[in-house]
RNA sequence: GGGCAUGUGGCGCAAUUUGGAUAGCGUUCCUGGCUUCGGACCAGGCGGUUGCGGGUUCAAAUCCCGUCAUGCCCGCCA
């Protein structure tokens, strides 16, 4: 889809640039530059605003506003969008035909319907995207959600803009927590008796508390399951598989309620089994970057030395080591071996070597797949770039595998390994454990389960006694969405590096700018479209003229920016700039609900149009932040 | 010791990447508005030395230097 604004900005670019050029020549200000002057101003400045005039000021050897007067006295018409270009204080103000472009945009919303705020950008690019990879051995909790909602948004976002996105979770299922979960499992005699996620949780904060009272027996037996659970052949291995297994179908059940889907889960141990880390080894050692010190600090270990690095000497200044272990003195790999295994595979270069199978049919209607030792090819990975969705704290880690892909000499790929850090969420003072147990509160447990039911029986409150509903029986659907609304909505208007103070009665917030008041603009403008009978068709060009410059016009503008707002989501990896464009777009809509009649004025037919454009831009950008409407409320 | 992130009206956020007009939005508080398409609403008002100090620039929340505060990280844990 062609983005209206971004073709009036380059209009009027092109006008700016033609005049620079016959006045000033190659003065170094080029066209990007020009395109990147233009801004959206104040409405009482006009439609688009430049402030070249004021870079070129110096040389020209004039005032900015001398400069602004001259541009527009060299600018060539260039076409009937751009009616007229004015200056003020050396800016450069350019009014917009509105019968023209209104036509242009909504023009392209009822052609393109959902397709409408799309972009193109993307195209032909593979990208993976890495979310939440919760352990199996846990209920979500709400900071876990902060993962598992950018993830979704982001690919969804990313998918807006043609990339192939493959939406993965990586699976832990070995190391010393499910070492800890197998423990409980085996000697805590108790038997499940509620939603799966949950008991484990529970089971696991109990095997924390005994592991604290002391007891060297029971660090011993863990040590040593730790290494029976790596290898895949054995019975323990099997029991935890099936538990972790039993674990994941209990917290997809959440994550479906929350409308988060995925591709493929890849195992930890399968990219053992599949032989990753061997070959990542072999590969490092080969290309000299690994090396295997006979004695010193880390005789017997595969350690790669961080001093021949050639970029990130900055964030690796002052570390305590030179080096990092790879494969510890007993053979054992560290978590970062396996993890640059895996990006080595992402990446391609290991080639396809996993088998899969399927997991699970979700509810979207796709199936997901899962690695399997019996399975079959499916060609995942091989991407040209990823997107791991990943806490702040764990950023140095990141680094590592960025420093290991420059020591490969390929800061390419390095450049294309995207660390979508978030910070942590907490929650009112309490800092959440899942180890120590915080998350299960005096009150209530600060699982996603608990959030979700809470914020659906708050919505259903109103939503019961609510007169607009035409079958009060779907009450309880309608409130499961706008409660899913304000959680998702809540999480997401935030940009991600921040630390979010997580507040329960904030989250479940319905005035002002939320989810819920998102889906109540939607219902209302469904309502106009359903009172009136509206039936798409094209719009003569006379029904334009109706047009004011009011809050008609403003908000043409703005759905003409969806496209915009999309890519610079896309491009900078945060989906709050979904979030805050859709909150400016309401409220717009809401001014001009409050100003200007739709059914029975003259400008009925374009104002109906109006409001169509508006709920297809506002239902597919709502789409992207995983917010789905519904007609009434 | 070093690195990363954050710091913007009482509270929660945006604008910082790419310097540009009077720093926007939500909430709280105050004042108004439902015989007219849905009041989960709208209009108006109060509220800011953008942590602090320098520098660059015609122009700084934005760039540079310094500094303070808060959080996280620098393991043969994951």
């Amino acid at each position: 889809m062609n983005s209206p604004s971004l073709n009036a900005k380059k209009i009027f670019a092109d006008m700016l640039c033609g005049a620079i050029a016959e006045l000033y020549g190659d003065c170094g200000v080029d066209s990007d530059q020009v395109l990147a002057s233009i801004t959206v101003p104040k409405k009482e400045f006009g439609d688009l605003s430049s402030s070249v005039a004021l870079r070129l000021a110096r040389i020209a050897k004039k005032s900015p506003a001398n400069v602004a007067d001259d541009i527009i006295k060299a600018a060539k018409k260039g076409g009937s969008l751009i009616t007229g270009l004015t200056s003020s204080a050396g800016y450069i103000n350019a009014s917009l035909d509105p019968c023209e472009y209104a036509r242009t945009v909504i023009g392209s919303v009822s052609l393109a319907v959902e397709e409408y705020c799309s972009s193109g950008i993307g195209k032909g690019t593979k990208i993976i995207v890495e979310y939440p990879s919760l352990n199996p051995n846990k209920p979500y909790v709400v900071s876990h959600l902060r993962n598992a909602l950018l993830g979704d948004s982001m690919s969804n976002i990313l998918q807006a803009c043609s990339y192939t996105v493959e939406r993965e979770d990586y699976i832990d299922n070995l190391g010393l927590q499910m070492a800890e979960t197998l423990w409980g499992w085996k000697n805590i005699s108790s038997s499940p008796d509620k939603k799966f996620d949950q008991w484990l949780g529970e089971q696991y904060v109990l095997v924390n508390q005994r592991l604290e009272q002391g007891g060297e027996q029971m660090k011993g037996q863990i040590r040593s399951l730790l290494k029976t659970i790596e290898d895949t052949n054995t019975s323990d291995s099997r029991l935890l598989r099936e538990i972790a297994q039993r674990c994941l179908e209990a917290q997809r059940e959440t994550l479906f309620r929350y409308g988060i889907f995925h591709d493929v889960l890849v195992w930890e141990s399968d990219i053992i089994r599949a032989r990753l880390l061997e070959k990542a080894i072999e590969l490092g050692m080969s290309k000299g970057i690994f090396e295997k010190p006979s004695q010193g600090k880390y005789a017997g270990c595969v350690v790669v030395k961080l001093d021949r690095i050639t970029k990130f000497a900055k964030e690796l200044e002052g570390s305590r080591e030179d080096s990092k272990v790879m494969i510890r003195s007993n053979g054992a790999a560290t978590y970062i071996a396996k993890d640059f295994a895996f990006h080595l595979w992402k990446f391609g270069l290991l080639g396809e070597s996993f088998t899969y199978e399927q997991f699970m049919q979700q509810p979207n209607g796709k199936q997901l797949l899962t690695t399997a030792p019996q399975g079959k090819p499916m060609g995942f990975g091989n991407v040209k770039k990823v997107v791991n969705v990943i806490a702040e704290h764990q950023a140095y880690e990141q680094l590592i595998i960025k420093v290991l892909f420059n020591l490969l000499g390929r800061d390419d790929i390095a450049e294309n390994l995207i660390h979508l850090s978030y910070g942590m969420v907490g929650l009112e003072g309490i800092k959440l454990s899942t180890r120590k147990g915080t998350w299960r509160g005096r009150e209530r447990d600060y699982t996603a389960d608990v959030l979700l039911d809470e914020a659906r029986a708050k919505a259903l409150e109103v939503t019961k006694s609510s007169k607009k509903l035409s079958d009060p029986g779907n009450a309880p659907a309608i409130s499961e969405a706008i409660g899913l609304s304000a959680i998702r909505f809540e999480f997401l208007r935030v940009s991600p590096q921040k630390t979010i103070e997580f507040s329960w009665d904030k989250a479940l917030t319905f005035e002002g700018s939320s989810g819920p008041y998102c889906l109540y603009s939607y219902a209302r403008a469904m309502r106009i479209l359903k009172k009136a009978g509206y039936k798409k068709a094209g719009l003569d060009d006379q029904a334009y003229l109706a047009l004011t410059k009011g809050s008609d016009f403003e908000l043409i503008k703005l759905i003409g920016s969806a496209q915009e707002h999309v890519e610079k989501a896309a491009s900078q990896y945060s989906p709050n700039v979904i979030a805050d464009y859709v909150s400016d777009l309401t409220a717009l809509f809401s001014t001009f609900y409050e100003s200007m009649p739709v059914i029975g004025s003259e400008a009925q037919p374009l104002r109906l149009a109006l409001v169509d454009a508006y709920a297809i831009t506002l239902r597919s950008m709502l789409g992207l932040l995983g917010i789905r409407t519904v007609d009434e409320m």
